[in-house]
DNA sequence: AGGGAGTATTCACCGAGTGAATAGTGGACT
DNA sequence: AGTCCACTATTCACTCGGTGAATACTCCCT
C-alpha cells in the first residue's frame, strides 16, 4: 500500500477547520481524532505549520502566554479553506504504480534466491499476515471499540485480506514466474 | 498509503547481487525488472549508492572510461549480501497503523463536511476505483502481458478490491459514524 | 559542421520524519 | 522550603527520500 502522496498538511488544515489551534493542540487533536493513523511527531506539526503559513493557507491569530509557555495560535485562511475543499472533492487517484514493500521483496527474492527460498518467504509472510488478521478481528469486536476503531480496523482487514489473496495466487504461480525471470524453458509434458 | 517503509536501498542491493553494475546500469536494471514499481530517478540511485557505500554494503570495484563518460562500478560486499539476506528472510511487518490517504481523507471529511458531502466523496472514490479496476483487468488479460505484469496487476487489483469493499461498508455506516464524531444522539426508534 | 540521442554523473533543493534540547508552570512528596 | 516530575509548548539539528536541471562526453545521422 503506501501511497507516496502525503496527506499530513491537509489533515492539519482539516483539524484547523474545526477551530483555531496552536501546534500542541493540533497534535493532540490529531492523536484523538486519528489514533489509527501513523504517529505524528510534534516537530512535524510545527514544520508543516510553517510551510502552510508560508503558502498562505494558515495565519497566526495570536501569541499569548496564559500561565505556561508562549504559544502561537493559527487559523485557516480563505485560501486554506479552499485548498481543503479541493482536496476533499478531488478523488484520490488509485495508484498507477504499485508501491509495496511486499511486492518489491518478492520480486527481488525471485532475482537472487532459489525457488524454495522464495516459497519460504511467501509462506512466512502469509503466516504473519494471518496472525495480524486475527488480532485485528479481535480488536474490531472488542466491546470498547468505537466506530472509529471499527472503520479503521475494517480498512486494515480488507488490505490484509488483499495481501493474503495475492500471496496465495502468487505462491501457486511462483514456479512459473521463477522460470520466466530466469529465462529457463518450461518443463516438458 | 505511501509506504512508509522504504525498500529502495534493498532493491538496489538485490540488483547488484546479480552482478556488479554502475549507477546507470542499476537504474536500467530497475526499470527492466521492476517496471511496475514507483519510478526511480537517476539522482536517487547515486544518492542511495553513496549511502550504501558509506555503510559498507557496497564497494567501488573500478573507475573506467570505455568510449564514453567516466563510470564507477559498484559491487556488493559480504556485509551487503548479509543485509540483503536479512531483509529477504525477515517478514514485512503488517502495518500496525493505517497509512492511507483514502482513510485520512474520509476521516477529515467527516470532521469538516456534512453527511451528504461525505457520501458524495465516498461515492466518487468508488467510481474512480471501479474504473481503474476495469483498466487493470484489461491489462492483465492482454496478450502482451508477462507473468511480471500479471503478478503486479493481481496485487493492484486485490488492493483496489479491498478499497472498494471498505468503501461499500463505510458508505453503509457513514450516517452512524458521522453522528458519533459529532457526538449527536442516535435518532429515536 | 551541427544537432540530437544515448551514456553517466552531479548538484541544489525541498518535504517528510526523528530525537533531543529547551523552557516555563504546577503539583506531589520529603 | 527544596526538589523532582509531569505537562505544556516550541525549536533545532540532522537524515532520508525524491525531483529537476545541469554537465559532459560520445556516436551517429544529415
Amino acid at each position: 500500500m503506501n501511497s507516496g502522496l502525503m496527506s499530513t498538511p491537509h489533515v492539519l488544515l482539516g483539524l484547523l477547520a474545526t477551530g483555531d489551534k496552536h501546534g500542541y493542540e493540533l497534535k493532540r487533536a490529531h492523536d484523538e481524532r486519528l489514533p489509527q493513523a501513523r504517529p505524528l511527531a510534534f516537530g512535524q506539526v510545527y514544520a508543516t505549520l510553517n510551510r502552510l503559513q508560508r503558502d498562505g493557507l494558515v495565519t497566526v491569530t495570536g501569541q499569548e502566554r496564559d500561565g505556561g509557555p508562549e504559544r502561537t495560535t493559527y487559523a485557516l485562511t480563505g485560501e486554506g479553506r479552499a485548498a481543503l475543499d479541493r482536496w476533499l472533492n478531488d478523488v484520490e487517484p488509485p495508484y498507477p504504480y504499485v508501491a509495496s514493500t511486499l511486492l518489491a521483496k518478492v520480486a527481488v527474492a525471485l532475482l537472487v534466491a532459489d525457488l524454495d527460498r522464495v516459497r519460504a518467504c511467501l509462506a512466512a509472510q502469509r503466516q504473519a499476515h494471518t496472525a495480524r488478521l486475527r488480532e485485528l478481528t479481535l480488536l474490531k469486536h472488542a466491546p470498547s471499540a468505537t466506530l472509529d476503531d471499527v472503520v479503521a480496523a475494517d480498512f486494515a482487514i480488507a488490505h490484509l485480506d488483499a495481501d493474503l489473496t495475492w500471496l496465495g495466487t502468487t505462491l501457486s504461480r511462483v514456479a512459473d514466474w521463477h522460470r520466466e525471470v530466469r529465462h529457463e524453458p518450461a518443463p516438458g509434458p
